[in-house]
DNA sequence: TACAGATATTTGTATAAACAACTATTGATA
DNA sequence: TATCAATAGTTGTTTATACAAATATCTGTA
């Protein structure tokens, strides 16, 4: 696909700042419609996987739901609801916390760890997909977003 | 915020492709957030702001639907729903093409590029916003973008 | 010129995002 | 121990997205 020029067929840009910006956020949305090709024979949005995988890191532990949004990409995103449709599909299960029925304490199934490592299979080593370019440029891209974020 | 890591509370990615995508569309999610809180007392939405400013890259010249398509940061938006919200502002104005039937010409109003000034003031100089990052590391970071999308 | 296929846009519909308002529970304190 | 603010999560509602299907128009060709 190339530059970003081309991508969105823009020849200039007010700064190179507005065209990071611009690169950015096409990238994403970009990288959103792989996920949600690849993700779609399996019933699961991008963001649901994305708590799954939350899920998994903290499993066999449970999470409470505010510990998922604050470890969720897009902060905006209605926590409760995606918990239930993964509970509706049996991928996770909750329960009101004992100590404190305010919160509510989240597990991923059995049969979550194995869509997850069917999903894991399926999606092969993510490097594959990124041939034009190395380990060492995609760990600058991570410090410059980073840096960028401030 | 810092690193990655930080902004959402994870120790570990799977590999430095898996830590610079899931960077990527936090980052896009951060900015879009930005945009949103930005944009909303002017009643229009990032992908509506969008659209105005391609048809201002045109400006006086209109564009067809496809071609706003073409430019767009989300491929998948429906910009025929929009150009008719812009329309309803008074932000567009639409015509059908005479040549061809099919197509239809859009261009931005009086009133929409002054809009666009006034925004362009709000936003000010985009780069005072990235403090953390200098010039030379912005260029670095959309190059690197596009030899990601390969 | 009739008609099949291609092109450009619109519309329908199910699902999800954005954001505010609401409920339930707890902790602090007077 | 009442009361009030703070905390954790849920629900309501409007708008937007994703994607398929429909409509309208044009183009080439038999």
């Amino acid at each position: 696909m190339g530059s970003i020029e081309e991508a969105i067929h823009q020849r200039k840009f007010s700064s190179v700042y507005d065209k990071a910006i611009v690169n950015i956020l096409f990238t994403a949305s970009w990288l959103d419609t792989l996920n949600i090709q690849q993700l779609k024979p399996f019933g699961i949005s991008p963001q649901q996987y994305n708590v799954m995988r939350i899920l998994r890191g903290a499993s066999p532990e449970a999470l409470r739901l505010s510990d998922i949004t604050e470890r969720m990409i897009d902060k905006n995103s209605n926590a409760t609801r995606l918990v239930e449709k993964l509970r509706q599909k049996g991928l996770v299960k909750r329960e009101v916390c004992k100590h404190n029925r305010r919160q509510v304490d989240i597990w991923i199934t059995q049969k979550g760890l194995e869509l997850l490592a069917e999903l894991d299979v399926l999606r092969g080593n993510v490097k594959d997909n990124f041939s034009g370019i190395s380990e060492k440029e995609v760990v600058q891209l991570s410090e410059l977003l980073d840096k960028m974020r401030g």
